[in-house]
DNA sequence: TCACTAAATGCGAAAGATTCTCATTCTTCT
DNA sequence: AGAAGAATGAGAATCTTTCGCATTTAGTGA
């Protein structure tokens, strides 16, 4: 039952809050834009409003339920909040991602932070490159 | 006499291309939007199109003449080319941007695409949070 | 369980950023 | 100076994301 989830965050246990939760949780693909999860939805028979899924996102994004990364190419792709934290490196060629935890990078940052003076809030860290298997083909 | 350093990267010495050029060389600025840019020819009394400066500002890119960022918030920002790498911090109060490198996580960087067996071609960092002037303010 | 209120949804319009089209104007080379 | 091809400007078009508003729904209390 995740209603209850929902709404231990402060928000409705409305049905399209629900259907894109699940479908986010079940999906095989890991990052995806608002449009995909929208297009997704609608292929299997759900028929919610692109409005909607934009709004609830961003929704998901504020209760921590989702993050949002803004990789190479202009559009926000979300991804299920997974509880560990971890940084992004894709292939430029087929769009593949994949995740990665660096504990070395992750402090050197709170040190930068740190001797900027800025207190830091968040961090982004993408790895552009060419996979292995796009490497074989070329 | 510019005009000879476009046409070495095989670009047309045309009026606009110096004149952005000539500009993000003298602007205190150093990280804008093709709209900013846009406007400050503008008020500079120079004539030309945006369509022009998104244009020119993606051929600088590809020539190596600027990088292109994506900073949180959307649109893409623009900054000439100094030459030595960096990664950017910036406060999320003010929109202040300063700059930094940091050897330790550059080698680590490549040693993560190296694991992942990706060929790196590029990487975005970029630490957010609130610089200290603004911590004062708050 | 039923009705009420506030919040959520859907749809189309709107906004913001970037790219494209195409006629006109330059650059470069001769 | 003249020709050929590339670059520019202006506006239309596209894409992503947000808004506005009428309609529907979840959560609550009687």
């Amino acid at each position: 039952m995740e209603s209850e989830d929902l709404k231990k965050l402060g928000l409705k246990a409305t049905a399209p809050r629900m259907k894109i939760l699940s479908f986010l949780e079940t999906s095989k693909v890991r990052h995806m834009s608002a449009e995909e999860v929208y297009k997704a939805l609608l292929e299997a028979g759900e028929d919610i409003g692109l409005a909607t899924v934009y709004r609830v996102l961003t929704q998901f994004e504020a209760a921590g339920l989702v993050s949002r990364h803004h990789f190479e190419g202009g559009n926000s792709v979300f991804e299920i909040e997974s509880g560990k934290h971890h940084d992004h490196i894709l292939c430029v060629k087929c769009g593949r991602v994949d995740e990665f935890v660096d504990e070395t990078i992750e402090s050197r940052q709170r040190k930068i932070a740190d001797e900027k003076g800025y207190a830091m809030t968040d961090h982004a860290l993408y790895i552009y490159g060419i996979c292995s298997s796009c490497q074989k083909k070329s």
